[in-house]
RNA sequence: GGGCGGUUAGCUCAGUUGGUAGAGCAACGCCCUUACAAGGCGUGGGUCACAGGUUCGACUCCUGUACCGCCCACCA
């Protein structure tokens, strides 16, 4: 390494490997070992990377890299999502800023226009994923509106149509008045809002008095068609069978006994709009009332209701609007009949209420249950299936408590309304005759083939569009090809792993196991689950919980961790475009004050490793900036462990040719037992999804292990050594280092693909990208365990000096005399084993053993078990701070002594307790004892000075 | 209304079958010791939300409470 880039600079190093890889090809499956697969949730085609893809994409890296390097034929699927009704909104935006609609233009004008906004910004969120360092496989990557999906969409809605699973009805849908479509019941928000509940009297048509009702939506009673009561409840009882005469309206609608109504609810009398609420449109049913729709398609009163016979829907009568409501919007047809209202004398109260109203997810207006013909799946018998191969594990969850989020869902499934009012989406493949026979078909060819419809006979195509969950809920099989019988298809699925957040396990991971639990099966027939494990993650939030979000100002991007950001820029991002252009200044002030110096650019390794860090299952990951400096800080430590590594290797003799011309010190085995510790560690982390644990474990053995000890421990070793010492030394450096490297590359892929292709050759490995070469894997026999024993005992022994010489403020270049007495014969072996390591760790001038106790001159002591540790006072002077020093060593342990004796004064404990932990205790107890006595004969002594 | 998760150091989080509470960051003290000041060494800091119970022993198991968050259903 050259002194210009010696401190670690991320940006020098992570594009150019990128780029290296995926030219080389090293993203496509191998096709040797066993498959592991995952397939990517498919951002939307026209999206930009936020914090969730970049914890996703670094999970889902970190398993690929993993099972690549060990050995398994793996695809990475890449794609995106054509995600209808967003990009839709969208397109839909820019041209409303030049005045044009989508009806201006016209289907055909405006899905060009669609598509020429992906083209221009569909490459956006694949660069930013490469950014992430994903090593997918670009060159297999598909779009949802591709022609080998779409062809898989067809053929799954017409097969699901042949099975008798796909049906058309008129049903109350959820319907935005916004966007003009219908949408799923999943796509409904339901929020608590406070809000008004409105009394009205409704007189008896026989005049003979009113009924009172209550309601929070005044204005459906233009669409009444019955009152209901409980049919045990006496205050009405006599009316059931009487009628009401409606105000406004002057419908007149029948007073019915139904089980909905609760009668110690409100006044106990229910208005029934059977058209514009799904719980009246069951009561509707159940009375045989007709459904009576009020609103047009933007929620606008109509003209003219049509009065439909329930169930059949069949026209029955027309009646004209009043005049004062058509043509006026909902909110406003609310405030004037409850002004008519009270004019008229039959509003009796209004008290506030809280409710939960129900808007739409895109675009936040209130949902009208409204009465329209849509495509729907029946997803009951699909359900059982996909229930089932959970409860059997075929398929497990990550954590497994979301599988009774899943079951509880499954259990009452509704039926999936799957047709859109939109334009940009898979177009749902009916035709339909002039006198409104729909034939379901491939093509139109098909249809008129297969219905030998005359082509003079004029077939008009479905103009709606599917939901974009039907083409997602087949991606793991759409996108290896089927419904051809690809090698792709045989190979990879079902795929191995499934990497997403619980908020779209009903949206899109229950649809997956339907869809492909139905259509794709083993050779034996039984069916195939889309994956077999579902690694579900939480929201990645901001530092102090907070979810991110435009308006709250606190979306961090994960480009700018990469890169970096000035102040100024950040808050400009963070304040423009903003929906309520007032939190601009709220905004401005936070992030200035959160960020005074902008975002330092942490590079993508750094905030890959704080993604894992935070990877504890089931929880919500807060984001923490001061995290992501650590982990750059890690990464910078692990680049100048390596510098050390070849500035003392390089053109060295580091016995990697075969011989045996080397040999290890103590240190040297220890770090090589250790190592085997750790990959063990690392593939239990892997296997049990716990990259948190894993990163944290590898944390910890590269700074504290390898570097604090390892490394520090090698200076002494090369300079003071023999040729052979010093030969096995670098050999150990050199090779834990490159282990080192592979145990890391799927967490950080960069930087130790740059350290690797540096020290390769010392290593004496070959191997064009460390991305390819095999993953470490333990090996027990290199473990040593007399070599962890001395190590351990060192540690403690230069942890005591250390002790001393930091309490007694010794200035680290003071080099002081160590004696060593009182302990076993192995201590004093392993004293005089260790003198240079002692030595170099512990500043110490010199260590030498004491036989003779009495003979230690009045000194600051330490005790590594009956072993006692003297640095003479006359080479530290300050008498007062050894004396505090004591006095704290000695109050810890009589505090530890007291807790004992209590224990083990217990007989319940001595006699129930395990013997061996009882024993335990007691030798703990001997042993604080013992060394208590031994502090305190040292105070008095220090003391009598 | 039903269900789930959380509550551990100032902050963000770990804590494996119950047996001496941990990390990073922040704080404090001493150091520019030639891999690294994006660093080194040392130090302080926790009645593990609360109340009961089981147990020789509970952060850990059970019951209940409080607060925070989420999911589902829903009373017009």
């Amino acid at each position: 390494m050259s002194d210009d880039n010696k401190s670690y600079q991320p940006a020098n190093i992570e594009q150019n490997w990128y780029k290296i890889w995926e030219e080389r090809g090293y993203f496509a499956p191998s096709g040797q070992g066993d498959s592991y697969s995952i397939m990517i949730p498919p951002p939307n085609v026209t999206g930009s990377l936020h914090m969730g893809h970049g914890f996703n994409n670094a999970v889902m890296d970190a398993y690929i890299r993993y099972k690549r390097m060990s050995g398994c034929n793996t695809l990475w699927q890449a794609g995106t999502d054509h995600a209808g009704i967003a990009t839709q909104m969208v397109v839909e935006r820019q041209l409303a800023a030049t005045g044009v609609s989508r009806h201006d233009l016209g289907r055909e004008k405006f899905l060009e226009k669609v598509w020429d906004w992906k083209e221009q910004s569909g490459g956006t969120i694949t660069q930013q994923i490469r950014r992430l360092g994903s090593s997918v496989d670009w060159t297999r990557e598909r779009f949802t509106m591709d022609e080998g999906l779409s062809k898989a969409v067809q053929e799954v809605f017409v097969r699901l149509h042949e099975d008798g699973l796909i049906y058309r009805g008129k049903r109350l849908v959820n319907w935005d008045p916004k966007l003009h479509t219908a949408i799923s019941d999943l796509e409904v928000l339901n929020e608590e809002e406070t809000g008004s509940m409105w009394y009205f009297n409704y007189p008896l048509t026989d005049g003979s008095g009113h009924l009172t009702v209550a309601t929070t939506r005044p204005e459906t009673m233009l669409g009444d068609t019955a009152v209901a009561v409980d049919a045990t409840d006496e205050r009405y009882q006599a009316l059931i069978g009487k009628t009401i005469t409606l105000p406004i309206t002057g419908r007149i609608i029948p007073i019915v006994a139904d089980e909905y109504v609760d009668k110690e609810f409100g006044t106990g009398c229910v208005k029934i709009t059977p058209a514009h609420d799904f719980n009246d449109y069951e009561v509707g049913k159940r009375q045989n009332l007709p459904v009576i729709n009020i609103f047009d398609r933007d929620a606008i009163v109509l003209n003219n209701f049509n009065l439909l016979e329930n169930g059949t829907f069949k026209f029955l009568s027309t009646e004209p609007c009043p005049v004062d409501y058509a043509g006026l919007e909902r909110f406003a047809a609310r405030k004037q009949l409850i002004a008519q209202a009270e004019a008229e004398g039959w509003l009796v109260k209004v008290e506030p209420h809280t409710l939960k109203v129900p808007r739409g997810d895109r675009s936040g207006v209130v949902i009208e249950p409204w009465l329209t013909d849509q495509w729907y799946v029946s997803t009951k018998p699909l359900a059982e299936e996909a229930v089932r191969v959970v409860e059997e594990g075929h398929i497990q969850f990550v954590p497994k408590q979301y599988e009774n989020m899943y079951f509880s869902w499954m259990r009452d499934i509704q039926d999936w309304c799957i047709s859109r009012q939109l334009w940009w989406g898979h177009r749902i493949p009916a035709w339909y005759t002039e006198d409104g026979q729909v034939f379901v078909g491939r093509d139109e060819a098909e249809v008129r083939a297969k219905n030998n419809i005359a082509s003079d006979v004029v077939l008009r195509q479905d103009d709606d569009v599917l939901d974009t969950w039907f083409s997602s809920a087949l991606w793991t099989f759409s996108t290896l090809g089927w419904p051809e019988n690809t090698p792709e298809l045989k190979t990879f699925h079902s795929t191995d792993l499934l990497v997403t957040g619980f908020d779209i396990i009903f949206f899109w991971v229950a649809r997956m196991i339907m869809m492909t639990t139905h259509f794709i099966k083993n050779e034996d027939g039984t069916p195939q689950v889309p994956f077999k494990t579902v690694y579900v993650h939480g929201l990645v939030r901001d530092g102090e919980g907070q979810k991110m979000s435009k308006s709250k100002g606190n979306v961090l991007d994960p480009i700018d961790l990469i890169d970096g950001i000035d102040l100024d820029s950040l808050v400009a991002k963070r304040t423009t475009g903003l929906m309520n252009p007032k939190d601009a200044k709220k905004i401005e002030k936070a992030t200035r004050k959160e960020f005074p110096e902008g975002l330092n650019a942490y590079g993508t390794d750094a905030l890959r490793y704080t993604f894992y860090s935070l990877a504890s299952t089931g929880r919500d990951i807060n984001f923490d900036t001061g995290r992501i400096e650590g982990f750059r800080n890690f990464c910078n430590k692990l680049w100048n462990a390596a510098n050390y590594v070849l500035m003392n290797c390089e053109g060295q003799d580091c016995a990697q040719n075969g011989d045996d011309n080397y040999t290890l010190n103590l240190a040297d085995r220890w770090i090589i037992s250790r190592l085997q510790q750790v990959e063990k560690a690392m593939a239990e982390g892997f296997a049990s999804y716990r990259l948190d644990i894993a990163s944290q474990v590898l944390y910890d053995f590269i700074w504290n292990e390898y570097c604090s000890w390892y490394i520090e421990l090698a200076k002494p070793a090369l300079k003071n050594g023999d040729t052979n010492a010093q030969r096995g030394t670098r050999r150990t450096l050199i090779r834990v280092l490159e282990a080192i490297l592979r145990m890391a590359h799927p967490l950080m892929p960069f930087i130790t693909e740059e350290i690797w292709q540096k020290m390769k050759d010392l290593a004496g490995t070959q191997g064009d990208s460390i991305m390819l070469m095999p993953y470490p894997i333990a090996d027990d026999s290199k473990i040593d365990p007399q070599a962890l024993a001395d190590f351990e005992w060192m540690q403690a022994v230069i942890d005591g000096l250390r002790n001393i010489r930091g309490e007694m403020n010794l200035n680290p270049g003071k080099k002081v005399p160590a004696i060593f007495t009182a302990g076993s014969e192995q201590d004093k072996i392993r004293v005089a084993a260790n003198t240079v390591f002692l030595s170099t760790l512990a500043s110490l001038e010199s260590a030498v053993w004491q036989d003779d106790a009495t003979q230690i001159p009045a000194s600051a002591t330490t005790l590594v078990g009956k072993l006692e540790v003297h640095v003479p006072m006359a080479d530290i002077i300050d008498k007062d701070a050894e004396l505090a020093r004591l006095d704290k060593e000695i109050t810890k342990l009589k505090m530890e002594t007291q807790k004992l004796e209590s224990k083990l004064s217990n007989a319940a404990f001595v006699d129930k307790a395990p013997a061996d932990v009882v024993q335990k205790e007691k030798d703990r107890l001997i042993d604080f004892a013992e060394q208590v006595e031994k502090l305190s004969k040292q105070k008095e002594k220090i003391a009598g000075l």
